[in-house]
DNA sequence: GTGGATATCTAGCGACACTAGCAATCCTGT
DNA sequence: ACAGGATTGCTAGTGTCGCTAGATATCCAC
C-alpha cells in the first residue's frame, strides 16, 4: 500500500526532474541541445526511461510548455490586478507578456513556436492555455468597445507575438520595443 | 570558351532545379520532408552534388526564402501602387501580405520562421529583405503621423506575422481574419 | 593520345529519435 | 520462507538525418 505510494512519489519526482532538466538545458543551450541522449545523461538514467514517462520528445516539450502557460497566466493575472485603472492594466499585461518572453526565450519558444501535442482552439485545449488568453481578454475588455474585445485581444496578441519573434530573429530593432508598446497602447487604449 | 559557358549554364540550371524542387516538396509535404536524400533523388543526382551548390541544407532554405522575399516585394508593390488612396493602399498591402502567407505556407515559413543564414538588421542584410519591409513602410507613411511611420510599420508587421503564425498553429480563429484586419486598419488608418 | 583538372559517385561517419528484448528487482500469495 | 509473476531499467540495436572522404569516371588542353 504505502510501497506503491512511495513508488508513485518517486515516479513523479523523476517526471519533474525530466521536465526541469529539459527546461534548464533549453534555456542554457537552446532546444537543439535537448536530445534524448543528453537528457538521459543529465538525469542519470538511460534513454528508454524517458519513454516510460512521455510518449516522445514532443510530449516532453509540450509538458514544459504547459507549465509555462501556468506561470504566464499567474504573472499576467498579478500584473492586471495590481494596476490602478484599465489602461494601466493593459499596459502592465503587455509589458509582463514581453518580459516573460524575454526572460524565458526557450520556454516561450516551446509554448508558441515549437511543434507540440498541445491542441489549441479545440475541445481538448488544456485549461492553462485558455486561461492565458483569458487574461489578455480580461485586460482588453476594459478598454475596447463592447463586442470587439476578443477580436482586439487576438490582434494585440498577434502584435505581441509577432514583435517577440521578429525581434528575436533580428528583424526588429530591440531598443525600440518600448516605443512600439507605447504606440500599440495609444491605438488600442487611447484614453490612457 | 563556349564549353565553359555551357557548363556554367548547366550549373545554374541545376541550381534552379534544386531550389524549385525544394520549394515544391516543402509546399507539398512540409519542410520536414525536404531531406538531402530526398532532394537528391528528386533531381536525379547524388547527395554530394547539393553541397557543390550550397553550403548545407540551411543555405538551400535560405536561397528559397530569398526568392520568396523578391516575390513578396513585387506583389506588395503592385498592390500598393494600384490602390486609389493611402488607406486603400495600406489595406491592399496588408491583405496581399496575408494572402501570400496563406498561399505559400512553406515559403513563408522559410522566410520568417526557419533558421537560415539570412541576416537581418545588419550591414549584410540582402536587398530583397530590406525592400520587402520598405514596401510596408511606404504603405504606412501615408497614413501615419510623421516620424512614427517606421515604428508603426514594425507594429503592424508584428501583428500580421503574429496573426499568421498564431492562426496557422490553431491559436486564432481563421474565419475572423477579415475582422481582425478591419480592426487593425481602424486603429492605424482611422480616416479610411 | 595522354596527363591533369573537373565532375560525380559510392560508401561511410557520427548523431538523431525511438524500441526490442533481456536482466535484475520487487511484491504477492501460499 | 520462498517461488512466480509483474515491474523496472538496461544494453544494444534500427532506421534516418546532415554531411564528407576518397575513389572513379569524364572531359579538355597540350
Amino acid at each position: 500500500m504505502s510501497i506503491r505510494a512511495r513508488r508513485e512519489r518517486e515516479y513523479q519526482r523523476r517526471n519533474q526532474l525530466i521536465l526541469d532538466t529539459a527546461r534548464r538545458l533549453a534555456e542554457a543551450e537552446g532546444w537543439h541541445a535537448v536530445t534524448t541522449r543528453r537528457l538521459a545523461e543529465e538525469i542519470e538514467y538511460s534513454q528508454p526511461v524517458l519513454y516510460s514517462h512521455f510518449h516522445g520528445k514532443e510530449a516532453i516539450v509540450g509538458a514544459v510548455a504547459l507549465k509555462g502557460f501556468e506561470e504566464l497566466t499567474g504573472t499576467l493575472r498579478a500584473a492586471r490586478k495590481s494596476a490602478d485603472d484599465p489602461t494601466a492594466a493593459l499596459r502592465a499585461v503587455i509589458e509582463t507578456y514581453l518580459d516573460f518572453a524575454g526572460a524565458n526565450p526557450a520556454l516561450y519558444s516551446a509554448m508558441f513556436e515549437l511543434s507540440t501535442p498541445l491542441a489549441f482552439a479545440s475541445a481538448e485545449t488544456p485549461g492553462p492555455l485558455i486561461e492565458t488568453f483569458g487574461e489578455l481578454i480580461a485586460a482588453v475588455v476594459a478598454v475596447a468597445p463592447a463586442g470587439d474585445a476578443e477580436l482586439a485581444a487576438e490582434v494585440i496578441w498577434g502584435a505581441l507575438h509577432g514583435m517577440v519573434v521578429l525581434e528575436r530573429s533580428g528583424r526588429l530593432r530591440p531598443a525600440l520595443m518600448r516605443e512600439r508598446v507605447d504606440l500599440l497602447l495609444a491605438r488600442f487604449a487611447p484614453e490612457g
